[in-house]
DNA sequence: GTCTATACCTTGATAGAC
DNA sequence: GTCTATCAAGGTATAGAC
């Protein structure tokens, strides 16, 4: 049942973010009763800080399992880019960085992890494929990996203002 | 007090979003009593569809002073860029996208308007640049376009996960 | 661990006096 | 137009039985 709490939980705040997302909802998709939720977590604010920690884990998982394979570059970023199909529901991570909770360092300090660690491992990935397959670069590789990121992140805020997929238009 | 009550809620829309702002919030800083509120609004909802009218209209406003100014494309884009000095605050407007106001197609349609309208003149100023400024692109001007756009929007959503100002490795 | 009952507060809104 | 009083519903959390 904790289990069952905390799926919803990360679902829920996917779709709705932490200020839209009452005990409510939790009970209702989790199938439990404010007896397991009080139970198994002190409060809303605590549980919403486990189900981001596993958030943020379940996709830097993910991440590594594209950039960290094989194949080109242009490739592997691709493959990084393409796990984002559902482009109106945005970015499991950066869509939380608007709410309230994120006030809470605690719960705002695994976002940050989130991004340095796409920002620094993208960086490193440029900077490999700049040796071995021979790509030039007109900036720094730091500064084209964080493009990268703000590109997706801001492709996924347009494309949800527009009701369309902005970012396939980027990629082509 | 009708434009104290707007002005405030326009302010909050900023700072909280509509989830995490209440009728509460907006009389404390507004200076106005309950009764004032629903004089003059029907509701917390159509008070905040008036208010993203108003956002929208200024930064078009404020982007066209600057877009369509003097100077060379790439001077006129730098200052459209610093119009955003509280990276941490994100955009006024794609702030907004995230909240659950924004399902509701009348409050979406202002948002979808201000990019639509920033990815068209863009792109009409790149072509305008392309052959007065002979500049040349790698890429067609829409997308470049939409690219500034969404690096823009990206990178205040990273820079508020980061509390830093992501922008500025991106501008130099 | 889970259930039901309960409590307190805030939200969002209405009513009626002035 | 503004004020105060009031309200129903929902958000968040606790208590105690099982």
């Amino acid at each position: 049942m904790r289990d069952n709490i905390l799926e919803a939980t990360k679902s829920l705040l996917w779709e709705k973010g932490y200020d839209a997302m009452s005990p409510r909802d939790i009970l209702d998709r989790s199938g439990a009763g404010q007896g397991s939720f009080y139970h198994h977590f002190r409060s809303k604010k605590a549980l919403t800080a486990e189900a981001i920690e596993d958030i943020v884990k379940e996709r830097i998982d993910q991440f590594e399992a594209v950039i960290s394979g094989q194949g080109s570059l242009r490739e592997r970023i691709d493959a990084f880019l393409d796990q984002r199909k559902e482009a109106l529901k945005g970015c499991r991570v950066g869509r939380l960085v608007w709410d309230s909770a994120v006030k809470n360092a605690d719960l705002r300090r695994p976002l940050e992890k989130y991004f340095k660690h796409l920002e620094r491992r993208l960086a490193e990935e440029i900077d490999k494929a700049i040796e071995r397959e021979g790509l030039t670069s007109l900036v720094p590789s730091n500064q084209l990996a964080l493009l990268i990121l703000a590109a997706l992140q801001g492709g996924f805020t347009v494309s949800r203002a527009c009701k369309c997929h902005a970012w396939m238009k980027l990629s082509q």
